[in-house]
DNA sequence: CGTTCGTCAAGAGCGGTGCTCTCTAATAAC
DNA sequence: GTTATTAGAGAGCACCGCTCTTGACGAACG
């Protein structure tokens, strides 16, 4: 049978889990490169070199939490987006801005390894990057719904992108059909310009300078979707 | 006499800045978390111990190699600025965004130093933050000369910034003096738009994806300053 | 000139890390 | 019931930051 098999393999995957939730409130305290395998097997009772037995290595251990990160801020951006009415592009372009702002005020330690510096050493497998598209799919969802409803109306400040561009902008394009290369380009400032404002908010650029940081993040991606189109 | 005086301060000096550059060389291979005292130590033929004569901590050792970056980054903006035509804004901006992101990919464990995730347990003392603002002076000072010279023209799309914003515009206004609070906040979705794209090319946000790094680059970045209101 | 005092390198050592290896006990498969 | 697989335990390797003590050197002072 495999009830008795799965028996074994259950527990296997409850330890898996246990080892997972201690590793990811770990983090949350002591960041990245204070996660520990001796801390968390201490804390789970075992001897350290019993927790290789699920994770080969320190490497794979922060890969779950890679993933694990990824499937979170992407679905606080997914439940933000679907709480606003679909034509209501500006407000859903400002509502997954903020979802992205508040997971990474909520989880910081948890944002700086999705998109902080990268660990030297360490190379992202292969798994880590459907789920690392899943908040950006939303976005491009956004784009993709108010070019079709026929609301965005780029205002003409842009260059026209150079021709190279065009290649790039056939590979994002899958995430935002239809959509013509300028508007393409102005979501990825957009895009970055985001993540830009988040990262340097968490890791201190705006210290000693900035205090109404969530009035002026809403100011500022209200500017970037104007850049890019978004009506009102 | 201080002569003798100095003289053991001489070799005290040239201790530390060999050290300093070992470290540097360290960090540009291995990254800030593969840096360590007893590697440096071992290269410069002393014992481990002996280090802590002239860093009292890795901390302190990672201070001065931050103060290092700042002002190498700064220096790279400034001669870049200064090689333009002082009434070029536009060339300007864009000169000094291709210098960032140069410097950025030549040093980018210098770049994740600076500018990536905060290292959890330490906390940046005072000397750092003179050296931190040289760049961003460098922005400050195009974009004030530019409205001087009657030269920023705002493009119209802009909701005009919340009344609460103007204490911290009052802040950034030091480096872009006569500044309008508007411009202020456009400067700085600039500012975090001009890092935020640096960051994704280093940090690896843009493998699989972007391969003309260089040419979406100066694209955005053209964007971002017409936004400001850059002629041209 | 000789002594004293501050500075420096060296060594040993503490507690911590990732990771490997071997051995034993429990458990599933046949 | 025997065999094969798996889980845990323990020891150990090489590394880390950091501390403490010891001995040597050199500069300043009486």
């Amino acid at each position: 049978m495999n009830a008795s098999r799965t028996a074994r393999e259950r527990v296997r995957a409850e330890l898996i889990k246990e080892i997972t939730d201690i590793a990811r409130r770990h983090l949350a305290t002591a960041g990245a490169p204070g996660l520990s395998l001796r801390a968390v097997a201490r804390e789970m009772g075992m001897v350290s070199s019993a927790i290789y037995r699920y994770f080969p290595s320190r490497d794979d251990l922060l890969t779950a939490l890679i993933i694990d990160g990824y499937n979170a801020i992407g679905e606080a951006v997914e439940r933000a987006d679907a709480a606003r009415p679909q034509d209501d592009f500006t407000g859903r372009w400002l509502a997954v801005c903020r979802a992205v702002r508040e997971w990474a005020l909520a989880h910081p330690h948890e944002y700086a390894l999705l998109y902080g510096s990268p660990v030297p050493g360490y190379a992202a497998p292969q798994d880590t990057v459907a789920p690392a598209v899943r908040d950006t799919a939303v976005y491009g969802r956004i784009v993709a719904d108010a070019h079709r409803a026929g609301r965005l109306t780029p205002p003409p400040i842009c260059p026209p992108p150079p021709a190279v561009l065009a290649e790039d902008a056939e590979v994002v394009r899958s995430l935002m059909p239809d959509v013509p290369d300028d508007v393409v380009m102005r979501a990825l400032v957009a895009w970055t310009g985001l993540y830009g404002m988040v990262s340097f908010e968490l890791f201190g650029q705006f210290n000693n300078t900035i205090t109404h940081r969530a009035e002026l993040f809403d100011h500022n991606v209200t500017c970037l979707g104007r850049l890019l189109g978004l009506p009102e």
